[in-house]
RNA sequence: GCCUCCAUAGCUCAACUGGAUAGAGCACCGCUCUUCUAAAGCGGAUGUUGCAGGUUCGAGUCCUGCUGGAGGUACCA
């Protein structure tokens, strides 16, 4: 039973006859913010006394004459300007850890009206070398999946793999003018991926060169036009003039510091060609841009040469995708590619124009909206559909298929306005029914506070960063575990480095951008996955030792005892799990679950230093203190799965 | 220009959506292993929550303005 909903349900009668938006109120009753105040605390009283024009304080004890918490608080107080303080009745949180002890889903009730989920995320292009920043969706996606299914939802997860967009085009060109066909015999993959790198390489160069001039030329001019303003600035003597002209200096010395880093990029795209192997090639190929564009065309017009080819290369990008996956032991119901979607997109936008949600605007069609000064395209003026008219064809299929009531996309945040304006259309062609939502996360950024890009040789892809983290942790397990075999450890590193990776992802709010920092991701001591790992294996240890069977302890159980005040902190961090993964849903924030399961690890690690489990004084102390343990060893189990992070007896 | 997000300890980040004295980890300095795994525990300090106002019993959180950063902004995804 989920202690907050208990209390919350006592107060909600009580509520109701003093306020009409008692439901409100109940948020306003929460875990306690310090110790000292008990174990949660409502603040109910503030802002109702407030509106019925009565003290505080006398409501508050109005509230608390009237209210019935027999059984569930021992004490009650009311204290400052009127919060009331709760504390917990021993007896009533000792029914609950032997209700959990004996309940293989530790006591988290299942929701009683379940919802289907359809959870999109991961989505990487395929074709494409995955970099660290592909990862974050992954785990984030995976994490809120497990948790919806735990609590009872009914979930669908998909994979929107772009399978079909201009890199598809960029390979085949590579394919037809660079191929390297005994690489290509012996590692595909690695073979297309150096197409992609090399193709990506030369457009870069000739938009560099095409563009670099006028840059140049905007430059100058910014500069120009900068010596004119602070001419002006100089000249003027009037307040509001002066602020207004320092405000277009700024906004000018802005603009010019962002062209001077484009031209430093094209500059470096350039020499980089220019003086490297490419040089001949990049001459032997000046139409290599609109080539490309010509070759995606073709294929998505079904040309069979470039489909077949695609078909060829499709399963070896496919497969080496899933190497990852596997790794990361991240799975799917559904892998539904943008290719997939691509004969119904014809019809998507027939639909749209006949309906009337669309028009033609400078050639293009377009879905124009109330709130926004950009419409959403649908279809380019060179007849082509975008990625907007898959995703509107995906909503769709989806809603033909599922018939979820919610669907989450798991994406980065530079895509907020795309969602927005794709979900405002979906409401327009009639989709009202389904909840959407876009569960953003913010960016990974490269330690120049710029978003992480992958530059050539000096980063680390995916699989490379994988290896690191596994043999990071290989070298700790083997010092640690010299007596098991290479295997054990292997497994040992593997579950350590895998899950400290994932824990970076998830301990963070998806919200905020983040650094990339190889020492964070390779971490193995602080807030880490590692840490609750270790709690798990300290617990099989002291299982091993004792001589106890888990099945036994939760089979017959003894009252469990509080011998120390940590114990009785322990219970209570215990029988919050269930609070933490309703914390996790309300905005989408794995973030919550490893705030919990850090908070309680460190509680454990304290009641392990301070209470022997073989030394107990009594033997039904040290029963209680191993109750105490397998309790703990589940939770942190079951928490940690829901993140997507193994767990090992020994380490 | 317009829109969105962000600014918290030396660093990386939390703060249960308006609650009581803003918390962790890292890094740094000590201490604790013949006693269930030291991948641990204990002790040590650091803050005008970017700046200026406002709203109220109460603001890191809400509103306004400013400064600084990131992203988006018609045919990329």
């Amino acid at each position: 039973m989920n202690a907050l909903a208990e209390i919350r349900s006592r107060f909600l009668p009580v509520l109701e006859s003093h306020s009409d938006s008692a439901t409100e109120l109940l948020g306003m009753i929460r875990p306690a913010g310090d110790p000292k105040f008990g174990d949660y605390q409502a603040n109910v009283a503030m802002p109702l006394g407030k509106k019925v024009g009565k003290s505080p304080r006398d409501l508050a004890a109005e509230i608390m004459d009237a209210i019935s918490l027999e059984g569930l608080c021992s004490n009650t107080e009311v204290a400052g300007p009127g919060f009331i303080n709760l504390t917990l009745d021993n007896a009533w949180l000792k029914n609950q850890l032997l209700a959990s002890l004996a309940d293989d889903r530790l006591g988290v009730e299942q929701v009683t009206n379940p919802k289907t989920y359809i959870v999109d995320f991961s989505s990487p292009n395929v074709a494409k070398p995955m970099h660290v920043g592909h990862i974050r969706s992954t785990v984030i996606g995976d994490a809120i999946a497990k948790i919806l299914g735990f609590v009872g939802h009914k979930v669908i997860t998909d994979n929107h793999v772009g399978d079909w967009g201009t890199q598809f085009g960029m390979i085949i060109y590579g394919y037809k003018n660079f191929l390297d066909p005994a690489a290509y015999e012996s590692e595909p993959v690695g073979e297309l991926s150096r197409l992609y790198r090399k193709v990506r390489q030369l457009i870069d160069y000739h938009g560099a060169l095409a563009n670099i001039d006028g840059v140049r030329t905007e430059i100058d001019t910014l500069g120009g036009q900068l010596e004119q303003l602070k001419a002006q600035q100089a000249a003027t003597e009037e307040k509001s003039a002066v602020k207004k002209i320092k405000k277009e200096i700024s906004a000018t010395q802005k603009r010019l510091k962002a062209k001077q880093e484009t031209l430093e990029s094209f500059e470096k795209k350039i020499t980089a060609v220019e003086t490297g192997e490419l040089a001949t090639e990049a001459n032997a190929h000046p139409e290599i841009g609109t080539a490309v564009l010509l070759e995606t065309a073709a294929l998505h017009k079904g040309d069979a040469q470039n489909l077949a080819l695609w078909n060829e290369f499709l399963p070896a990008c496919r497969e080496d995708m899933q190497k990852i996956y596997r790794r990361l032991g991240v799975s799917f119901d559904h892998e539904l590619g943008e290719s997939f979607y691509n004969d119904q997109l014809q019809a998507v936008v027939d639909d749209f124009e006949a309906k009337g949600f669309a028009r033609t605007s400078d050639g293009a069609l377009c879905v124009f909206m109330n709130d926004y000064d950009t419409p959403m395209i649908i279809r380019k003026k060179d007849g082509a559909f975008l990625y907007s008219t898959t995703d509107l064809a995906t909503i769709k299929y989806r809603d033909d298929e599922f018939d979820a009531d919610a669907c989450l996309y798991v994406v980065d945040h530079r895509q907020h306005e795309h969602f927005e304006k794709l979900f405002d259309a979906a409401r327009l062609w009639g989709y009202t029914e389904t909840e959407y939502k876009h569960v953003a996360f913010g960016t990974v950024m490269g330690d120049d506070g710029k978003p992480f890009k992958t530059r050539d040789g000096d980063t680390v892809g995916l699989g490379g960063l994988l290896d690191d983290a596994e043999s990071k942790a290989l070298k700790i397990a083997i010092d640690q575990n010299p007596d098991l075999s290479e295997e054990r450890q292997k497994e040992i590193a593997s579950v350590i480095g895998i899950g400290g990776l994932k824990y970076v992802d998830l301990s963070q709010n998806r919200a905020s951008d983040y650094e990339f920092s190889y020492e964070k991701m390779l971490a193995l001591k602080g807030n880490t996955a590692t840490y609750l790992q270790f709690s798990y294996a300290r617990i099989q240890g002291i299982i091993r030792k004792t001589g106890a069977d888990p099945t036994a302890i939760r089979k017959n159980p003894v009252p469990f005892e509080f011998a120390t005040d940590i114990e009785r902190e322990l219970a209570v961090k215990l029988i919050r799990f269930s609070e933490a993964l309703d914390d996790v849903l309300v905005e989408y924030k794995p973030n919550m679950l490893c705030a919990y399961l850090f908070e309680l690890t460190q509680i454990f690690f304290r009641f392990l230093e301070q209470c022997s489990v073989k030394d107990a004084q009594s033997e039904s102390l040290k029963q209680s203190r191993l109750q105490f343990c397998d309790l703990m060893s589940r939770t942190i189990q079951t928490g940690l799965g829901l993140l997507g992070i193994e767990v090992v007896e020994q380490m």
